[in-house]
DNA sequence: GAGCGTCATCAAACCGGTTTAATATCTAAG
DNA sequence: CTTAGATATTAAACCGGTTTGATGACGCTC
């Protein structure tokens, strides 16, 4: 197919008349500088000036440039990116997060670890954003997605009615949720069953005689705490259980130990409480402890993640571990064979682990 | 300049020469497949070919091609990457450490959070690499920096007797050490003063009445281990205080454990103990708590981090707090600056915090 | 020995911004 | 009215791999 290039012969200056406008590239092409300088009736060289904030173009010109510009909804293209191929053989994860927040998260490091050992040997590469909220966050996948810089993106960290699916849908650019597969289901998912850890846990604290289980569940508004908390209702529901209602959280020890406090304060307190991470579960220890009971005599505890801590406090926690290792890589296989070859098959994920340490025992009467 | 095109004209096939070697560019300029190419006495598609495993290719041409490459030492571009700026926007951060360590650091998230807020408002991407070893960490630089990915990298972790210095040097980017800076200086460094936490430990539990405080170091090895083992020896020394060798550990729950044992078997076991990380640290409270001791009545502990749960347990933990989030964005920020203008001016850090909870205690004598 | 098919080879075009060098236009001075 | 100088403008080259289309060489058959 030709391409026009840059402006049409005849002689510069003059009077401008209105032309045809140019075709533009039909489907999901992005636009380029050429069709930038087409419309503006300017060469590709004015268009880069522009952009560049170069001295030597007039008003009139820059301001049409300007307009072409914000009409096609252009960018420049980080370098003519992956020139001939089209391909950046980059993977992108945007992780929406306040800054500080991070560290509290055992997920965040592990699960791009695995995502690494599963790319490296493809030889791909990660590159990796962290935004405070959500504007900037559609701002990072629009310009990964225009710029080329990235093949495909995961999404992590999923909301319920996320903007995401279908901003990457609009976008065109190949994508993957880390978690349940949504609703909609335009964008393909990976996950691993969270609902199965925590009955799990509630099958666990049954068995040991636990009939008035509490729940303290992660930040509202994301897809696995609804997932975690849903699952929960359920498995008491199966097992018989009366339920109490489930305490929101957000994840910190602040909230898990106001959130603890809470169920302790009940008139009929819990023998029991599940916590959807081992932070929280820590901190509702030293929060039990501190109300003079004991773990796991008087209440039991489990947590969710395992972190490297929970077999280092007192009493070791009995927690949820997932394999975020192989997930992360078992994510990166999947979205790199989506982008290369358009065809997505769900890996077997390993289920997740209930380890059994010292902070449940049967309940005290 | 002018460069050599493809092959010099003349019939193609016949008797094959020796001809002069044609001129290489000078100086950083990493070798291109036109001088694979031209060494090799075949057209550039030729060697397309053969790095590609297409068919169509002589065993003769293709062993000439392999040569020319393996004699270059050259790699094909991704992308023509950035093509005419030859520069990436993209910075690149290796991490080496096996993957199921990296959940016990809460340097690394906070740290890129860090560069990631330092890098978003000057229009720059990271690449983050996960490597397991160093063999693996090694041909991560080289890769990155000769298919020009990144405008440069940051070195990490560094060890004594690194030979990422060195090495980055030789391939010509640009780098960033976070941390001390080295001693052969030749590449920039920006890092806080590891010492002075560790000398405000040991003020004040000096300040409570310590005399004999033990110290529980970091995997050995890296520099900012050796800093804070030099810089506790130095404070006792300034102090006044006798020394109880430093017991090594590796950052571990379980090492942090161990090496508190070993402490407190001591025939005159330590009043205080100073950590290299918190989860060492809290890991020795529970680690001295089931051998009967009371913290801090009995033994005083300072961690350092300040991780989130160090609040969240019993006693909340005495500990010290970097401001790594603002050291990534000093850090990005410096090797954006190195990069782009070649500069190196080393940001003002905040120093470090020390943060007092209940861990510490005068001794009970 | 002419005709055909196969295979190796490479010149040239291409991807999309950036930069150079040349041209066109205009103003002010002579 | 001519000319020098400044300014606006753009065609073309360039960056470095990839791919195409064409050419040439060779072996085979009739």
């Amino acid at each position: 197919m030709v391409r026009g290039q840059d402006k049409a012969g005849g002689s510069a200056g003059g009077s401008r008349q209105a032309m045809p406008p140019p075709s533009r590239r039909g489907g999901g092409g992005r636009p380029t500088i050429g069709d930038v300088a087409a419309l503006a009736q300017v060469s590709k060289a004015t268009v880069s000036f522009v952009i560049n904030d170069r001295p030597g173009v007039s008003p009139q010109a820059r301001q049409r440039v300007l307009d072409a510009i914000d009409q096609l909804g252009w960018q420049p293209n980080a370098g003519a990116r992956a020139l001939s191929t089209k391909r950046s053989q980059t993977l992108g994860l945007v992780m929406r997060r306040p800054p500080e927040l991070l560290s509290t998260d055992p997920f965040f490091p592990q699960f791009v670890a695995g995502i690494e050992t599963g790319l490296a040997p493809l030889g791909y590469a990660l590159v990796l954003q962290v935004v405070p909220d959500e504007e900037t966050e559609r701002q990072a996948y629009e310009r990964l997605a225009r710029d080329g810089r990235v093949d495909g993106v995961f999404l992590t960290d999923l909301r319920t009615d996320d903007p995401r699916p279908a901003l990457v849908t609009e976008l065109g650019i190949d994508a993957l949720i880390v978690g349940p597969p949504q609703h909609g289901g335009q964008v393909p998912a990976l996950g691993v069953d969270d609902g199965s850890g925590v009955r799990r846990a509630v099958s666990h604290l049954r068995s040991l005689g636990h009939r008035w289980i509490g729940h303290v569940c992660g930040a509202a508004g994301f897809v696995h705490t609804e997932a975690r908390c849903d699952a929960w209702r359920g498995a008491l529901a199966d097992a018989g259980l009366p339920e109490i209602p489930p305490v929101a959280a957000d994840f910190t020890g602040a909230a898990g130990a106001r959130a603890t406090h809470q169920l302790l304060d009940l008139d009929r307190p819990p023998t029991a409480i599940v916590y959807a991470n081992d932070l929280m579960a820590i901190a509702g220890i030293t929060a039990a402890t501190s109300r003079g009971l004991r773990v796991p005599e008087d209440l039991s505890v489990v947590g969710f993640d395992d972190i490297p801590l929970a077999d280092c406090i007192a009493p070791p926690l009995t927690t949820v571990r997932q394999d975020v290792l192989t997930w992360g890589r078992a994510a990166a296989q999947a979205l790199v064979s989506l982008t290369e070859g358009g065809e997505f098959q769900a890996a077997e994920l390993p289920p997740v682990e209930f380890v059994v340490r010292a902070s449940t025992a049967p309940p005290r009467s």
